[in-house]
Order: C-alpha cells, then sequence, then structure tokens
DNA sequence: TCCTCATATCCAGAAATCACAATATGATGA
DNA sequence: TCATCATATTGTGATTTCTGGATATGAGGA
C-alpha cells in the first residue's frame, strides 16, 4: 500500500512519468510510438539516428518510468506506449497539481482544499 | 498559431512542462504550491532548505515552463501554481500520448488517428 | 562448434544540471 | 546619497545525464 505523508506528494507514477519524460531525446523517441505502433530497438535507434546502445537505454528508461511497454519475440523486442500506465500518471499528476485551485479562487485558506 | 508538422509532436506547452518539472526539487517545489497558495522566492528558500539563488533560478524555470505565475508587489514577488497552463500542458500531453489508441486497439493502420 | 542477429550492459569522455557564494538590480526609506 | 530589502544574475565546482564504442548475453542456423 502507497502511503503519502501529508496527502500532497506526487504518486511514484507521476514521478516515474515525469523522470522517463525528462529527456527531450526520450520525448521524441515517444512521439514514434503514437498510433500504437510497436518498434523494436534498431527500428528506433535508425529513425533518431542515435546509436543501438543509447537508444537501449532511452527505451529501458521509458519502460523503468511507465511510459512504454515491451513485448518479447524471439530475438527482437517490441516496445510500444503504455496507455494505462500513462494515464495513471497523467491523472495522478492533474489530481496533484491542479488540487481543488481552480485559477481565481481558493485564496490562502487552509481549509476545504484536502 | 501554432503548426505541427506531421500532428504528433508534443505541444510547447507540453514540452515547457516536462522541462520544468523534470528536476526532483522543482516537483517537491511544486507540491508547495498546491492549494492555491501564493509563496515569494524566500518563502520557498526556506522550506526546501535551499539558498536563494537555486530558489529563484528555479522558480524561474518553472515559470518559463508555464508552471507557475508570478505577481510583482513591490519588493517581493508572489508565485502561485498557474492551473490554466498546467491544464493546457497536461491535456496535450494526454493528447498527444495517448492519441486514439486504448491499450488492445488501432494496430498499424494509418487511418482514424489524428 | 562457430557465426550471426537483436538487444543489453559496461566504460569513458562530453555535455548539461545543480547548488552555493558573491554580486547586481531595482525600489524604498532615512 | 547611502543603506536596506527581496529578488535576479554571474561564476565556479560537483554531480548527473547523455552518447557511442566495445563487449556480453542468449538463441538460431550452417
Amino acid at each position: 500500500m502507497t502511503m503519502t505523508t501529508n496527502g500532497f506528494e506526487l504518486s511514484d507514477e507521476a514521478r516515474g512519468f515525469l523522470k522517463a519524460m525528462a529527456s527531450e531525446t526520450r520525448q521524441q523517441i515517444m512521439e514514434l510510438f503514437v498510433g500504437g505502433v510497436e518498434l523494436t530497438v534498431s527500428e528506433v535507434a535508425e529513425r533518431m539516428s542515435l546509436a543501438q546502445s543509447a537508444t537501449s537505454t532511452h527505451l529501458a528508461t521509458l519502460r523503468d518510468g511507465g511510459v512504454l511497454a515491451s513485448r518479447r519475440e524471439w530475438k527482437t523486442v517490441y516496445y510500444r506506449a503504455d496507455s494505462a500506465r500513462i494515464g495513471k500518471a497523467l491523472s495522478d499528476l492533474q489530481a496533484t497539481l491542479q488540487a481543488c485551485c481552480p485559477p481565481g479562487d481558493c485564496g490562502a485558506g487552509t481549509s476545504a482544499c484536502g
């Protein structure tokens, strides 16, 4: 069971997502996966003009962060966007960052927010 | 008017958001703002046990990324979460990353996705 | 067994980020 | 004008991340 200390910490999913998506290169990599496409490491390496080792590392980072999922078929590993986990991370982000307050409202009071 | 080259690039808002939220320190800083509170640079510095210069830089980064908004009142600058822009960035992220495909569907076809 | 294929891991240099101290800025008040 | 307050900027080490080359892993085929 995940327990937060004060109810306003980012979830592990959200943190993992942000860490994974921190690099601009990985952001570009993710664009290749939109549409539900499956891609192998070497396909990504070629399209990104990146070394195989760097590509493999980036994809692993994205998988660790819950952004990509992978499926192994004999030699080759197919990566694809993990829609479910992405959705969870984004909704966690939304919940924490936008917690309770539309732009103008909710001045400095301690009540009603939590 | 913002124009994307292929319809599947992350928006500037989304990129800015990700860049701003890349640092774990800045993630923690953001947690201080949840609830719509306004905080000054020195307040954030104290609560984060960070130097004033580092704090100022982080807050500027968050503002540049569209995550915080600032309001100047004489000497002091008040920062607060920019809910509207955060919402825009998150919905852009969602639109791009989850584009059209629930986990199982939408194999490799080029149609119907966009 | 040896070779190949696709991916993962290790390593070292390059590049970016982070944090602090020191200094600059900009506006107020004596 | 000089001193002060809050914030911004500059400069410099220290840490981290990124990248490519080399190597390792694991499985199939000649």
